[in-house]
RNA sequence: GGGCGGGUAGCUCAGUGGUAGAGCAGGAGCCUUUUAAGCUUCUGGCCGUGGGUUCGAUCCCCACCCCGCUCACCA
């Protein structure tokens, strides 16, 4: 018998041990007063004496996380997920029966106490035990104390084990559910009205990407899962919802990465009468806000570097960023110009040794270059702005310059958070871009925009100017919890079945 | 999808072409203020899966599965 199946046969026999004393194995509640956080919140400041001066009596519960046994007295070491509190258990001060049953007890199970705060010779704050309840068994031994759960292939597939035994890992999950308390306070107080729109689509729009596909059965039709909310929320802005905003999950059908994940979440928001002007500077203000509330400062680690996120950000142009760093690269002079017609753009890249896609046209061909050699480089708060309108089927155009659209991409740690645009609302230009997303489909591109017919319909009763962005909530959550890897920041990542699983 | 690395006890990790190792966890014993408690002792393994080479494979070779990193793609 392996190791593990004598370990849960003797765990089995331990509960019905404790069943034969009388306790239920499963007991449906037990009352508390404190939660293990509670009392080392509260308490942890509190001297001996203080403690002794003022008795503190106390119920509270949780999973015993270790075990330290000296016969007839023992120290539990009680969590309740967030925070650990030392319970000191010795016989003179129980019954009987529950001396009996902290005999019986392993580590992982999940009891109650009673009994009141001290400090033992050592100082650590404790419960001194005066009753005991059993509320379940754990019959599957727990990782190691020490080193914990180290495995990344069971602490993504077992999360809860992650969460018993690795105590920084509740901490990256109550940063990212703090990160989007705080976004979402920021743009309910600037008058936003958060909406919910629909996850499962006709037309997969808004984006550039591929989706999953679906299925309804009922209404025989195809779906696809969204990957972006974008034209559902400028529909509303039509509707009249000048500052509306979702935070919800996109979904794209491509590849895996520290920094991809098949289901991502996303703030999406949009603003009418603003430009892309405006939002960068909103932007500032938002981000450098939320860390402050979240972390408690705007400069943070993020693995070998430090960043700082307060404003203002660094602002570039794409094309005379990329223009400028080729040149430096290939130490001739290189102009912006190079990067607006087929030909030269082409033979740029060629180089460079940028790898273009097939069918690009220059615009491709200029962020394919600044992508590649830029992107890694922008550690700090960057503002990438104005993009070709060929990579931009949804942004306006500059007033001056049909070939670039009022766009900016937001990198830190060297990826994208954020993205966004003066919104594009003239029905016919929409149409047109539209268009020639169809012929760059039939060219081979699968990412292309699809036509949406209702949506151009929407910009023809007329579309306030306004200015849109999405912010990549597990990125800047990665930011935040300095978390290399997108999967640290996703409770349940997607992985693989395993074939014992199939 | 390509490249590199990994998969050995419940967990963290060593290791070898010839009976499989440690620490933690677990069992038994001692122990009523410990802090990775301590001491004695014991248990626990399809060495990822399937082929091959070999007298003999956990180790060498091939294929496959899963994970990580990276490149490609994307946000």
């Amino acid at each position: 018998m392996s190791g593990e199946v004598v370990q849960i046969d003797q765990r089995k026999a331990n509960l019905e041990a404790i069943t034969r004393l009388g306790f239920a194995a499963y007991p449906n509640k037990f009352d508390t007063t404190h939660s293990v956080s509670q009392l080392v919140d509260g308490h942890s400041a509190k001297s001996k004496e203080d403690l002794e001066a003022t008795r503190i009596d106390t119920v509270t519960a949780g999973r015993i996380v270790s075990v330290r046994s000296f016969g007839k007295a023992s120290f539990l070491v009680l969590s309740d997920g967030r925070s650990r509190l030392q319970v000191y258990v010795r016989q003179d001060a129980l019954s009987e029966r529950d001396y009996q049953l902290s005999k019986l007890l392993d580590i992982g199970d999940q009891i109650g106490v009673t009994g009141h705060l001290f400090r033992t010779k050592t100082n650590e704050l404790s419960i001194w035990a005066s009753s005991l309840q059993f509320l379940a068994k754990c019959f599957l031994p727990l990782p190691e104390k020490w080193h914990g759960l180290q495995d990344v292939e069971i602490r993504y597939r077992q999360r809860y084990l992650d969460l018993i035994v690795n105590p920084d890992v509740r901490r990256v999950f109550e940063i990212r559910t703090g990160t989007v308390s705080a976004i979402r306070e920021f743009l309910t107080s600037h008058g936003f009205l958060e909406v919910e729109t629909p996850m499962m689509q006709k037309i997969a729009g808004g984006a550039l990407a591929r989706p999953f596909v679906t299925h309804h059965n009922a209404l025989d039709m195809q779906l696809y899962l969204r990957i972006a909310p974008e034209l559902y929320l400028k529909r509303l802005t039509v509707g009249g919802v000048e500052r509306v905003f979702e935070i919800n999950r996109n979904f794209r059908n491509e590849g895996i990465s520290t920094q991809h994940n098949p289901e991502f979440t996303m703030l999406e928001f949009y603003w009418a009468y603003v430009d892309y002007q405006r939002l960068m500077s909103f932007t500032e203000e938002l981000l450098s806000k939320v860390a402050t509330q979240v972390i408690g400062t705007t400069s943070f680690p993020f693995g070998e570097h430090t960043i700082d996120m307060s404003a203002p950000f660094k602002r570039v142009s794409l094309r005379h960023a990329a223009a400028e760093e080729a040149s430096k690269r290939l130490g001739v002079p290189v102009s912006v110009d190079e990067l607006r017609s087929l030909d030269s753009a082409k033979a740029l890249a060629g180089k460079l040794g940028v790898e273009i896609p097939k069918g690009a046209g220059p615009g491709k061909i200029a962020s394919a270059i600044f992508e590649s050699l830029w992107e890694e480089h922008l550690i700090q708060p960057t503002f990438v702005y104005d993009f070709p309108t060929e990579v931009s089927p949804l942004s306006k155009q500059r007033p001056d310059d049909p070939d670039t659209v009022e766009r900016f991409e937001l990198y830190i740690g060297g990826f994208e958070v954020a993205n966004a645009f003066s919104e594009l609302n003239d029905p016919v230009e929409q149409r047109r871009r539209f268009e020639e997303q169809l012929s760059q489909f039939a060219a081979g591109d699968q990412e292309a925009h699809a036509m949406d017919e209702d949506y151009v319909r929407a910009l023809e009763y007329g579309m306030p100017p306004a200015g849109g962005e999405g912010i990549g909530i597990d990125r800047l959550v990665m930011l935040l919890s300095n978390s290399l890897s997108i999967r640290d920041v996703i409770l349940f990542p997607l992985m693989r079945p395993r074939a014992d699983e199939a």
